[in-house]
DNA sequence: CCCGGAAACGGGAAAAACCCCGTACCATAT
DNA sequence: ATATGGTACGGGGTTTTTCCCGTTTCCGGG
């Protein structure tokens, strides 16, 4: 009986690339591909087969993959769930795993770890790399001590804003705010993202995912 | 005859995904793979075949697109290349086209027009997708009257530390300079991005992929 | 040898960013 | 009804950034 995989990335090459792949790998059967999140929601509801596993990836439009993880976790909890990512920031780690991954896997890992991967997963029901094994809880501790401090609407798109050229009097306009409202905005995102400058505050909006450039 | 494909792509997983994808597909075959410009140099001149079409992703680690395009032009004129990338950003492209390749493609484009693609670069020596073919020429006109500013190893180095949390006080300690030598590197790099704030240049610096985050 | 252009450096002023102090409003909870 | 917490806002001060005005040093070309 062959393992059934899902697939979930935007890059559709990607996609074809790693789906032509896995199905070269005897006792890999690929039951459902996927642009985004929403694209996969409608194949499902539309009836498609149920993969046992679904890789997903974390960056991508219309909705992303921590949405895409929780949303099947919680309605389909059977599919094992596997984050794929370009970086591996370990807020994003995080949050994948907080969402219902049983793993995080880098887009540069060896296919021979993806394969040992999924059949670990399939199995065990989890595999961590080499590399965030150490960490990994570590990191879920920390992350119980508050770090995780959600961002508000007006914060966020404050942030799309100040990921520019624009000064801060600019953007109030823009926003049709006060100036010292955006300075709240501002101030409460320093003390979220423990930065003291702006330009450290927007690479952390960047490392986040909050912001696209 | 099949069309002989090389392949540079530091994600170990896209590399393979698309070289199982490309040799499934009748009249291509793929005779060298590399995870980066030194590793493809290294690999060519220890005899590896020689492709026709080469597939360069930009961003890469140790040698990038550019340097990796630069290269192979001026040993091997006569391999095509083709650029992938994942975002279109248009000093990109134009270094990439500048660099050598008759091609740039978006990661997510579908396999069917990558096909397409290899043939038209095979055939015709070149492959504009619909997007871009408008603009290109517009893009390259545009550079001609100096928008190409080549930035020196210092400015860069100083960039790298901009993108961050410090303030320039700070990096002026950290690169043991005066801090009036610091603001002339910012001088110069807010004209050559016209630019008017730090966090402006560093996102060009991004953009432009000057600095890795 | 002198000259021009670049890179490193300096003083100082204006603007922006940063960081306190506070008030007013509004919804919700006790 | 009063308390609490979140959001929008304001005054005003410090630090950092931005942008002027320069000088010195070095280095290759006429």
């Amino acid at each position: 009986m062959n393992i059934k995989i899902g697939l979930v990335d935007d890059h559709q090459l990607f996609l074809k690339s790693l789906s032509s792949l896995l199905s070269s790998i005897p006792g890999f059967a690929i039951v459902v591909e996927a642009t985004h999140g929403k694209d996969l929601q409608q194949k499902i509801e539309e009836g498609s087969p149920l993969p046992d596993i679904m890789l997903i990836d974390v960056e991508m439009p219309v909705m992303n993959g921590v949405a895409t993880a929780r949303w099947l976790h919680a309605t389909h909890p059977s599919i094992r769930l596997v984050a794929l990512s370009m970086k591996d920031n370990e807020q994003t780690v995080i949050d994948m795993i907080k969402a219902g991954c049983c793993s995080f896997l880098l887009k540069d890992t060896h296919p021979d770890e993806l394969e040992l991967a999924l059949h670990e997963v399939y199995s065990k029901n989890y595999y961590n790399t080499d590399i965030n094994k150490v960490s990994l809880t570590e990191l879920l501790l920390n992350d119980q001590f508050g770090m995780t401090s959600s961002t508000s609407e007006n914060e966020r798109t404050f942030l799309q804003h100040a990921t520019s050229d624009l000064t801060y009097k600019q953007i109030a306009l823009l926003m049709e705010l006060s100036e010292r409202t955006i300075d709240g905005y501002r101030e409460s995102l320093f003390s979220k993202f423990k930065v003291q400058s702006r330009t450290g505050m927007v690479l952390e909006g960047i490392r986040r995912g909050l912001v696209k450039i």
